[in-house]
DNA sequence: GTCTATATCAAGATAGAC
DNA sequence: GTCTATCTTGATATAGAC
């Protein structure tokens, strides 16, 4: 995703960013640092962003705009019909993990960033989490199941930023295959009328 | 869990550190900050942990045992057979939110602080989830659906600690009939011979 | 073992030259 | 719009009294 040359230089500033925090903690974030990866000087990078606050704030809008265009182009991918969003994710998530890991680490940076500095910077994230949950809801399989699957999808990618776990090929193979088998279950019992609690009606 | 006035005075130190951290952030967990919450004065902070890194360090080894203990105690209380340890963490982690997910958030603000400062200190946490990850590999169940279920436990707490969703009880509960409904049936798959190693098949 | 006082240094932020 | 230089603050860490 797009850290070409055509990219403007507050892009750039927010890549350097982003790349600080997650090869060295947040705490080693400085105007400093980020100003030396991008390659400008401290003045240059507070012309952009007045100070960390803003910064920070420029950090977590960009990634979750990020993550929702990815899981929106991810639920426009997948064939419609009852789970179309957890197809989607699954789809979305599990391909290409080689360098999709790298990119989360990092933007995932800003919201620890964000939470060491003003938990409050967090809000565009919260915004992007309630949209695609609310996808969820609405995604045709019996009550709580999308929202379930989407859950244990993120929990690995969140196991993984935390570096509380290692997360190799095979455990996503592995948790790929149990989700999908859960997943076509649920599409079976949906089809099933009066088999759940709440609705969904196939046409 | 323990933080009563027979604790010790390193206890309580722990224990002012997380509370700052989980309040304000971990940009702000300073040593006059901690020292304030004691009720001691810096010098007597520093006496105890000599420097930041070996302040974290014990936040994160506290914090990893009382998880271990957590599981543990919760894969003890389960009733032997297969599933044991999600059956555990099922009863252990949804019962009594309101007052686990303060206590959570502040455990977790250790990881943060580590993150931070410098990522290596998570190491003992990484220790307590081999060992949780172990007990699951060895569950009894088909490949990987235990893992698969911890996860989305353990991915709706990750949830609550880093704000990206809000965890009401409702969400909770919801998500913990779908898990249970799916362990039912990986258990029940489980007694079939044959059926485990990659496939589910509706009976 | 706990305190006060202080040295040292780095980070955020500003001013103003070019 | 980008730079250098500098101010100010506050955080880590140390020294040494009690």
């Amino acid at each position: 995703m797009g850290k070409l040359t055509s990219s403007s230089l507050r892009d750039q500033l927010l890549d350097a960013a982003e790349t600080v925090a997650a090869r060295e903690g947040v705490s080693r974030m400085t105007f400093d640092a980020v100003a030396a990866e991008a390659g400008v000087s401290k003045g240059g990078l507070l012309h952009y962003f007045t100070n960390k606050d803003q910064l920070i704030e420029g950090m977590v809008r960009r990634a979750a705009e990020g993550w929702r265009i990815h899981f929106t182009s991810a639920y426009e991918n997948a064939s419609p019909g009852p789970g179309r969003m957890v197809r989607g994710l699954l789809q979305g998530c599990f391909t290409d993990a080689q360098s999709w890991t790298e990119e989360l680490r990092r933007s995932y940076s800003s919201v620890f960033a964000a939470l060491a500095q003003n938990p409050g910077l967090v809000e565009p994230m919260q915004e992007a989490y309630r949209e695609l949950y609310g996808y969820l809801q609405d995604d045709g399989l019996p009550d709580g199941v999308a929202e379930t699957l989407a859950t244990a999808i993120d929990g690995l990618w969140l196991y993984w930023v935390l570096r509380l776990r290692p997360v190799v090929q095979a455990d996503l193979d592995r948790m790929r295959g149990v989700l999908e088998r859960a997943l076509a279950q649920a599409i079976e019992s949906s089809k099933e009328p009066g088999s759940e609690t709440t609705t969904y009606q196939k046409p």
